[in-house]
DNA sequence: TTGTAGGCGTTATCAT
DNA sequence: ATGATAACGCCTACAA
């Protein structure tokens, strides 16, 4: 492997010198600066990035943590990272799994922009105590290190819940995300407050995971004990395109006998039949806004937190029932 | 921050016998080598990776170079390949955008998977001159350090061709890809040769960009000159979702005035109505199969290039026309 | 069993 | 304007 010693070597300089050239030094003259350039060239002399950040103590890269990259959902909360990021000169990497976690502490990356329910919290804070710069999309913590970003769960799910009981539904079945998950946590309480402010609302929530599999479990269960119109809010999208899926196969309609609706608004949602209800939001707005208040902790600016605010999307799915 | 020298500091050992106890050498003592570890747990000691890298020259991580994180297509490839690397005790990070194509060079990855159509071709290939390793899906490249694994473009192109012939059609539109996409070159081939073999059927092609706004483009032109029931292959099932979004729009209908077949099998084909044909193959196991590949490169074996195999999905997009 | 020392490739501070 | 040199944190012969 070429390093700068093989360059100083062929052009008869010091490494020092070598060092500026490539920096763009102006201690260096333009000759002796072009001919190293030159040489460096031609020896397809590429910096070593191990030896740069260990030297200067950062790397430039921003890790981004998520769970997994299934669901279209991704794809435009990391482009408006990416956007934002590129444009102060760092770079981004796509981490995922437990394994990867610790890039952050080994100082592989500069910060961390994190949503993924498999990082455990303590370990969060422990990093950010040692000096380490994070913004967190999926839960709450406090630490002068970290800032959140976080989606208004709880005005997405009261939309959502006022919306299926203003439609006259009197039973509500709610499919929950994971236990530990903050998002999950935060639209059950919301549905559970407005359900009860509501009053002659009937409540049963069923535990889910986030994925297909536990909206399609759901749909099995609500089927069986059928009797007459329900409507059911799943808590994420993933869960209601499981459950349209397992409705489709039966005689029962969506919209019908069943009313149906999600949250997030993944791209799917616009082709199902009826469409599927849900809540919307700015996936690129809130990984731009991420990335800003990353880049603002890294540079010791003290950063508020932040909120990315949803609206109702209405659908067929959802129905109206004579009271 | 941290260093083995603290550890050796408040252990009263050197730090070879730190970087020894560390690393679990029996060269030391299980009585110094127990005080040491909970030591440095005490100190919430962790490793710097940059330092690591630099001396053992390899980084244990591998980079997978998408062009983007759109469409529900990656998250199965990415997860095939991270079984097969966990399994290895490699890291897996995603990058994409030319700013981050310098982590092969810089040696921050340990090899690449590259799906990447924005990655230069002639750069992949000095790369491998300098010894990197790299698997490359989306085009063909001849080099001892590099393999390919590819889909069998020309089969998908091939079924989907003649099952567009053999309902009877015999007008044939075919919207292509970026014009530097092999993958989109492989496909149109086969679609020209196939129209060629059968005789008797017009081909007319209009060139995309494998995403939505061409499918769309393409759907107004051939809606603005329709004459009767005619066939449209867009070269993936981005463009062929767009196609079909902008034609529900209309009054025209799929499936009875323009049939319509993909190429991908993504996720969101499953929810249109009518379920749009395409062509499908397991994205987990082209993720799998291509980390495996890549990790027979770095530990020096030769490896053969590798294909994956593709299959029909027949829709009610595609329908029969009398002839 | 433990310590000493050299080096991985850069950057940056001092001299010259 | 250029060169010598000391870090950065870790690993690993080799010495003791």
């Amino acid at each position: 492997m070429v390093s700068i010693k093989d360059i100083a070597k062929r052009a008869g300089v010091s490494i020092s010198t070598v060092s500026y050239a490539l920096n763009g030094s102006p201690k260096v003259t333009d000759e002796t600066g072009a001919r190293i350039l030159a040489i460096a060239e031609e020896l397809n002399y590429v910096p070593n990035a191990a030896a740069r950040n260990l030297k200067k103590q950062e790397t430039r890269i921003i890790g981004v943590f998520l769970t997994d990259f299934s669901g279209g959902f991704y794809g435009q909360l990391v482009q408006g990272m990416k956007d934002v990021l590129h444009k102060k000169g760092y770079d981004l990497v796509v981490c995922s799994g437990m394994q990867s976690h610790r890039m952050l502490p080994e100082r592989m990356v500069d910060g961390a922009i994190v949503l993924d329910w498999t990082f455990d919290s303590g370990k969060m804070l422990q990093y950010a105590d040692r000096g380490h710069k994070l913004v967190v999309l999926d839960r709450e913590l406090v630490h002068p290190n970290v800032n959140l970003v976080q989606l208004d769960n709880k005005a997405g799910a009261t939309l959502a819940a006022e919306y299926l009981i203003e439609q006259g539904h009197h039973h509500i079945y709610v499919v929950t995300g994971p236990d530990n998950s903050f998002d999950s946590l935060q639209r059950l309480q919301a549905v559970r407050q407005t359900v009860k402010r509501y009053g002659g609302v009937t409540l049963t929530e069923i535990p889910g995971d986030f994925n297909k599999g536990a909206g399609e479990a759901a749909a099995r269960q609500i089927i069986g004990g059928y009797n007459g119109p329900c409507a059911v809010f799943c808590l994420n999208d993933e869960m209601a395109l499981g459950f349209y899926n397992t409705v489709k196969s039966t005689e029962y309609r969506i919209g019908e006998h069943i009313h149906l609706i999600g949250f997030d608004n993944i791209e799917v949602m616009e082709y199902t039949t009826p469409r599927l209800a849900t809540i919307d939001y700015s996936k690129k707005k809130w990984g731009a806004l991420a990335a800003e208040q990353l880049l603002k902790l890294l540079s010791g600016e003290s950063v508020e937190n932040e909120r990315i605010y949803v609206t109702l999307v209405k659908g067929e799915s959802v129905g109206k029932v004579a009271t």
